[in-house]
This record gives structure tokens, C-alpha cells and sequence, in this order.
DNA sequence: TTATTTAAGTGTATATATGACACTTCTGTG
DNA sequence: CACAGAAGTGTCATATATACACTTAAATAA
């Protein structure tokens, strides 16, 4: 039996989340749209074989990962009896090498305007989209779509594009802060605004001693 | 490349989840503790591989049953190159064929003394009753574990179980009455007290009803 | 028949979390 | 120096969660 991983490769950018959807030159599908994959090789992990398919398509290492389950319909490819476990990985698009987007044919394009996809992929890219909701309701995984340094009105944007529905500003915040691990530095990005809004960064080792010791952080 | 399925069988008895475990009689790993598994045949998909598993071992068709993830390491199981899809399997135990039992030499284990288990079994079963924690939460699957009728003592026990904590009996009583999915019998369980409690059933017309209809619904 | 025992069943008050809401400040540009 | 536009800030009302103790039903024993 082959066992292969499909990658559903999420970037944020103007306030939008996008995904990195290949559009096939070559047989099998060929002219389909379709996420990226790969079979398992003897030799690696799952985790390894994501990596590698994800450096493949963006040329970024050591990304954030999800797995959102193991698809093993009987019929599901109809190529051959392929089980596929599907990850997400979350990406700095500013990390995103542009080279590969022609080498490979692939773009991105906004989760709420994907078209059709081969096979099972819309189901995976539905599956990941909802685990990911699930997911940073009460962890810290949206950080990796944004740069180590995010204004708040941008962390913002972030929570709203993943919940597809508007927050607000205040309680936003307020809740954000008062978690105490962001770190507000003394820059500002006025890229948005003359005014500018301050950066700040997420204090990893602060979350993870807050979980240690129980005290319980939901994001949004 | 080799898809096995394990399934960590989950049922609850006497105020305690349990978990049913094999003893292995023969080699490989003779004397080990062990999940059930097989290997995924060419002609059926991971979700009927699992069903033909639990029903084996348990004699309970038509099993509840959640994925809890795919595992891939390349050297987790020495005999060779085996990902493992592992689901657990939610069961009343009353249905539990007990000639079963010495046939497969397995044995129910409280889920709070289970002793080492073979290979990576015990991160598996880990990993199973964490997702089990955050799905009862949000989800009515512990009514899986219980007869169709059952307590209001019964269903808070099978929570404080699954919790590991207690709860307090008027709020939880508050709390799941309130939510309108339970249907109150005119008949009493005297098994328990003099007194007796009244049984209850689960309506899952109406909840699928609530959930379609936005209602959010939070178990605890 | 009455007293005793044991678990089932019930309500309120307080604390905490959530959600709604509008104005001021900063700073680049015209 | 006025204007424009996004950043930044606090309070009050409502909903939700939590803490807490006595009464009731019914079998059994006296």
C-alpha cells in the first residue's frame, strides 16, 4: 500500500489567508488544481516527507505543522490504493521563495475564492481550515503566519480571517494583552497608518511557563 | 510500505473509563501489552479495517469510533515499515461479548492503571484520551459509553471520569438539563439507592436539530 | 409502624467573563 | 496649520460559571 502526504501550505497577507495550490502540467490531472503531495519515502518519517514536500514548494525549513488526519478510502485516488495523511503548515509569506512559484507552477490563492481541486483535496483543505480554527482558539499557532515582528491591528486581521468574521478592536486588545506574552517594542510600522502602530512579538517562553503551570490561555 | 490501524477499545464501568488490552500469547512481542491492530487490507478502507478490529475483539458492530492520528516514525515498529492510523473506538460495555475475552486473552483495564504497553502504544493511548477530553467537551460522544438509558449520577460520574475531576452535582445536573437534549423516562434505576434515579435517554434528533440551527452546545 | 439510612434531587447568591459601544491621539500630507 | 486616517483607549451591562447545604424518596431495620 503507498502512503503519501498532502501538504495544505497557508500563508496570510493582507488580510487574507491564502493557500498554495499547484496547477498541474503533467499527467495524471493534468490541468487540475491540487495541493501538494508526496509519497512517503522508506526512510522518513511523515513529518520528514511534509518537511521536504514544503521546503520543495517554498523553500522554507523548519515550518510549522499540523497533522489533520489519515484519508484511507478504498477509491479515493483513482490511481491506486493510496493512503494519504494530510498536514497543514503555516508560513511567513514573507519567506516564500518566488523563484519556486514558476519552477513548480503553483500560486496563491485566497481560501475563500479556492475552485475545485482534484480528488479529495477540497475535503482535506476544508478539514485543515477547520482544525486550524479549532487550533488557535487556544493555542498560539497563528503566530506562524506572521513575521516575528506584527503590529496588533495586523494580529487582528489574523484572527479575523481565520474566524471569517470581524472582532473588536477594544476587546480584541484587551484580551490579547492581558494574556501577557506579547512583547510591545519600541518601533512602529507605518506601513498603514502616518500614525504607525507599535510592533510587538510573541514571548514563547513565557506562554510555555504559563502552561506549565496551569494557568489555562484561550486566543479569541 | 505496511498501514496498520490500531484501536484503543474505550468502555466504562463502575465510575471508571477502561480500557481493553491484549495480553500476546504468541510472537512477536509474546508477553507484551498491547493495543488491538491489524494491518489495512488492499479492499477496505481504514474506517471499515477498524470496524472488522473491534468487532473481532469486542463483538460490538456499528462502534462509535474517532480518528486520533496517523504515526510515522520510520523505526516505531521494529518489525518493519509501519504507519499507524489510530482511532479509538467507543463502546458500551454491556454489549461486550465476554466469550471474547479468553479467546483474544484481553482484559479491561481502568484507564488509570494501565501498566507499559508494547512499542508506542502508550502514546497512542495518550494521545487517544486527550482528543477524547477535548471532543466530550464540545461533543455529545460520551453518551457512546453509556447504555441508551441511563442517570443523571451515571452521566456525571462517566464526565468526572473522563475529567479526572469532580464535578459539583447541582450545576452539572443545571448545566445538562438546561441544554434540552435529554429526554426524562418514567422509570427509576434502583441499582444505586433506595430512592432510585430516574432514567434518562439521549435526543439526538433534537440536538442534530439545535446544532443545524447554530444553537452552540458545550458538554461541561 | 416507625425510625434510620443513603443516595437523589433541588435554588440562590456571587464572581468572572463576555460583549457592546465612541471618542481621542498621533503624525504625515496638502 | 488644518485635514485625513488609522491607532489607541475604558466603562457598563449582560451572560456565564462557580460555590454552597438542605430536603425528599424509599428500602430496610428496629
Amino acid at each position: 500500500m503507498l502512503v503519501s502526504v498532502d501538504c495544505i501550505i497557508l500563508g496570510f497577507q493582507d488580510k487574507e489567508i491564502n493557500v498554495l495550490i499547484v496547477k498541474r502540467k503533467f499527467n495524471p490531472l493534468k490541468g487540475g488544481r491540487s495541493l501538494m503531495g508526496g509519497f512517503v519515502r522508506k526512510d522518513e518519517s511523515l513529518n520528514e516527507a511534509v518537511a521536504r514536500v514544503v521546503a520543495g514548494y517554498t523553500g522554507v525549513e523548519n515550518v510549522y505543522m499540523e497533522q489533520v488526519g489519515a484519508y484511507g478510502e478504498v477509491n479515493r485516488d483513482p490511481g491506486g490504493r493510496v493512503v494519504s495523511v494530510v498536514y497543514y503548515a503555516l508560513i511567513d509569506m514573507h519567506q516564500f521563495d518566488e523563484q519556486l512559484k514558476d519552477r513548480h507552477n503553483t500560486e496563491w490563492v485566497n481560501v475563500k475564492n479556492v475552485g475545485p481541486l482534484i480528488l479529495d483535496h477540497r475535503q482535506f483543505l476544508d478539514d485543515a481550515l477547520r482544525h486550524l480554527r479549532i487550533q488557535s482558539a487556544t493555542h498560539p499557532v497563528g503566530f506562524n503566519l506572521l513575521p516575528e515582528q506584527f503590529t496588533l491591528p495586523q494580529l487582528q486581521s489574523l484572527y479575523e480571517a481565520i474566524y471569517a468574521h470581524e472582532l473588536d478592536k477594544r476587546n480584541f486588545r484587551k484580551k490579547v494583552l492581558d494574556m501577557g506574552v506579547l512583547e510591545k517594542l519600541d518601533k512602529k510600522d507605518k506601513s498603514s497608518s502616518k500614525r504607525g502602530a507599535f510592533y510587538y512579538k510573541f514571548n514563547k517562553e513565557k506562554y510555555d511557563y504559563m502552561v506549565k503551570n496551569g494557568v489555562d490561555i484561550s486566543f479569541i
